[in-house]
DNA sequence: CTTCTTGCCTAACAAACGTTAGGTAGGCAC
DNA sequence: GTGCCTACCTAACGTTTGTTAGGCAAGAAG
C-alpha cells in the first residue's frame, strides 16, 4: 500500500517542458479540477473553466482524462491516498515510539488511557493535516462525493471503505468496552467534528494543530470536565 | 419569531383543488425540488425533473417561483425555520420544567453539571428530530449551502447566523469556564458530528433518538470515562 | 532527412439547460 | 351572460454543456 499511481490514473509520464505555468499539464489539470470542484461544486464547473484555469483549452483535457467523471474520480483515488498515507505514517511513528511489542500498530486492548489518549490526538491531528494539507483533493470526499454520478461513487467506495475501516479498528481497540455498533456511530460523529473543517477552517497552520487538540480533547475526555478547561493537567505529556 | 411566510414566500394562498396528487402546486414543487436537490445537488437537478415529479410543466415552476434561485432560497429558509422553531421550543420545555427562576432561556452560569447535560441532551435531540423530520429542507444547508450560487448565500444567511448565534450562546452557557474561541470551536465540532448524519443515518425513527443520546453523552463525558460504557450512571435521569 | 509520439488547438456537434411569451380551461363575481 | 383571476400548458429562444474529429508544432529516434 502507499501512494501507487491508481487505475484510472494510469498514462504516461514522459513529457516535455514547453512553456506554461507550474507542473505539466496533467497536474496542472488534476490541481485546476480540484480546486474549482470544491468551491463551486461538481455540476457547476465547466471543463472550459478547468481548461482555461490549466492554460489550455477545453478539448486538450480529453487528452489526458476520458471523461468529465474519470477526472473527478482521480482527484477522489488522490484523495483518499492522501488520507490513507497520513493514517498509516501516524500508526508507524506511534508504533515506533512505543514499546517495543508486537509487529502490528495498535491492536490489542492493552492500552493505559495516557497511551490510548496520545494515540488518537496523534491520529486526530494526522488526519486533520492530511485533510487540510491537501484541501482540494481530500475536501473532494466531504463535499462531492454524496451527490457525484454514481460510476464515480463505485469507483471510490473501496478506498472510501478501508480508511474508515482503519478507523473503526482504531477505536475498537482504543474503546475495547463498547459494542461494534456504539463504535461505528462514534466513528461517524468524529469524522463528522473533524471534516465539518473543511468548510469553515481556511486559516494556514496554527489552528488546524489547535482545533485537532481541542477535538481530541472533547472527544476523549468531553466538555464537562473542568480540569479541560482550567488546567489542562490529564493531558499525557 | 416563528414560522411566518419569509419574503421569497410571499404571494397568493387562495387556490383550487383541481386534479394530481397531495397538496396545492407550490408545495408539491417544494417538495419535489427540496428531494431532488438534497439526492443529486442543486445544478445537477434540472428544473424539468422537479416539474415533472410534481406533475406539471417546466414552464409552470415560473409560476410560483421567479428562478431557480428563488426555489432554492424558499427550500432553505424553510429548513432554518425548523431548526429555529424545534431550538426554541426545546427551549420552552426546558425553562417549564425548570425552576422557577427568572423569565429568560438558559442564560446565566447558574447551571448544576445535572442539569447543565439534561439541556445539552434536549437540545442535541430537538436538532436532530428537526434535521431528519424535514430532512429535504433542513439538510439542504449541509450539502447545497456551501456552492450555492452567492445571491442564494446572501438571501440565507442571516437565518443561519441566528440559529449558530443560539446555540453559541447556549454552549457558552453551559461552559462558563471556556473563552469565546473555544466556545465556537466546540460548536462547530458538534454541528459536525450532528449534521453528518444527513449522509449515514436514513432510518425513520428510533436510531435519531439513539445517536442523539450518543452524541449528547460523548460531547459532554467524552467515550474515555468507562461509566458510560459500563452502567450509565453518571446519567441525570 | 524522415518518422513517430506527445501535447496541445480549432471547430463543431447534439443535447440539455434556464427562461419567456402567449395561450387556455375552469371557477368565481356580478 | 361578461369579465377576471388562478393555475397551468405549449413552443420556442439563446446559451452553455460535455464530447469528438482532425490538424499541427516540437522534440526524440532511426
Amino acid at each position: 500500500m502507499g501512494s501507487a499511481r491508481s487505475a484510472v490514473e494510469t498514462k504516461r509520464q514522459g513529457g516535455r517542458r514547453t512553456s506554461e505555468s507550474s507542473g505539466d499539464g496533467r497536474q496542472r489539470i488534476l490541481d485546476e479540477a480540484a480546486r474549482r470542484f470544491l468551491e463551486s461544486g461538481y455540476a457547476e464547473t465547466s471543463l472550459r473553466d478547468v481548461a482555461s484555469g490549466a492554460g489550455m483549452k477545453a478539448g486538450s483535457l480529453y487528452y489526458h482524462f476520458e471523461s468529465k467523471e474519470a477526472l473527478l474520480i482521480a482527484i477522489l483515488e488522490r484523495g483518499m491516498i492522501y488520507m490513507v498515507d497520513a493514517f498509516e505514517a501516524a500508526a508507524r511513528r506511534l508504533h515506533n515510539d512505543g514499546g517495543p511489542g508486537d509487529g502490528q500498530p495498535p491492536s490489542g486492548p492493552d492500552h493505559d488511557p495516557v497511551t490510548a489518549f496520545r494515540c488518537l490526538t496523534d491520529h486526530v491531528a494526522a488526519h486533520l493535516r492530511a485533510l487540510h494539507g491537501n484541501r482540494a483533493y481530500t475536501a473532494a470526499h466531504v463535499t462531492l462525493f454524496r451527490t457525484a454520478p454514481e460510476s464515480v461513487r463505485r469507483a471510490v467506495v473501496p478506498l472510501r471503505d478501508d480508511y474508515e475501516r482503519q478507523w473503526t479498528e482504531l477505536l475498537a481497540s482504543l474503546l475495547p468496552s463498547r459494542d461494534r455498533k456504539e463504535i461505528s456511530m462514534l466513528r461517524l460523529a468524529l469524522f463528522g467534528a473533524m471534516n465539518a473543517s473543511v468548510e469553515w477552517l481556511d486559516a494556514g497552520r496554527g489552528n488546524i494543530d489547535e482545533f485537532a487538540a481541542l477535538v481530541a480533547d472533547q472527544f476523549w475526555y468531553g466538555v464537562a470536565d473542568q480540569r479541560s478547561a482550567a488546567g489542562h493537567d490529564h493531558r499525557g505529556q
